[in-house]
DNA sequence: CTTTGTGCAAAGATTTTGCATTGCG
DNA sequence: CGCAATGCAAAATCTTTGCACAAAG
């Protein structure tokens, strides 16, 4: 399992190379770099952070760049969306396998999960409004097994 | 049908106006007009709109004012902030009947759904892993029928 | 009347952009 | 080497805040 996890990001870092080339850009250190933070993060990821996450690696980096490197992977499709919660937004990877999440509101933990039925379920809904799903965001929000059986309160 | 839904928007002013009291705070025409128009907006609101509509309707209000009671109500309870999107924050009244939304990436139209299935799919998921939901958010990204068939550009 | 709310303008915060310089190809 | 990418700082947006005045209770 770790063996195949390690291979894909590989291959995503390759397949993002060969996207970067094929548009006529250039592949530098810094857009390397801003990829292999982004497959490397589990979750979601800021601006902010990702900044510091780069330098700590010894790359030089500016904010002006991740911004436009993160437009470029927009562009080619390998972030999604923005989110914005307080003032913050948020990027997510679009490339790792699907999942949805369960977030507990009140330890805040994430669960991650896998659903066919939701799958199935997008396109029905898509259908009925002639909309072309491209990707989706499902998050239950709620108590997870532990909270449930320690304390009841809710932030 | 609309009978019932004016009564419940009066309903809802009354129990905004309670909560604003309650809270110690003072019920002014500037916050009963923010509240008024977003029980109205069907949709989705986003500031900048909000401060026009309630201007075209000749009760001075500032932008300050509006992000000011924005806050208040979402301290409330009574609205939520949605998402971002192209660098506006995107507002909606948490009070309404649960529902999803599809969010067009090209021209940024939200449409509204509902579905009975997704309350019975977060039911199965939840119960697999002990979790207690609350409430979800599910949101479907692609493109909606008008982009579909005008322009395949996104952004 | 007292205290909170409003408007204005200035300050903060986040994101974008122009321009000189760096460096990939 | 030529042209795109980077970094910096300034500009553009969006949101918050301090202060004087208005107004709810």
């Amino acid at each position: 399992m770790k063996r195949s996890k390690n291979k894909t990001q590989k291959r995503l870092l390759e397949e993002f190379k060969r996207a970067v080339k094929n548009k006529g850009l250039r592949y530098t250190p810094q857009r390397e770099q801003i990829f292999k933070e982004i497959i490397t993060t589990k979750g979601h990821f800021e601006i902010e952070q990702m900044v510091h996450k780069i330098r700590e690696k010894n790359i030089p980096v500016s904010r002006a760049t991740v911004y436009r490197t993160l437009n470029i992977m927009k562009e080619l499709g390998f972030v999604e969306e923005v989110i914005k919660i307080k003032n913050k937004t948020i990027y997510e990877i679009s490339i790792k396998e699907h999942h949805d999440h369960l977030i507990c509101t009140s330890c805040g933990k994430i669960i991650e999960f896998q659903s066919q039925d939701i799958e199935k379920l997008q396109d029905k809904i898509c259908s009925q409004y002639k909309f072309l799903p491209k990707f989706h965001r499902l998050e239950i929000f709620g108590l997870c097994d532990t909270c449930q059986n320690t304390n009841h309160q809710q932030s």
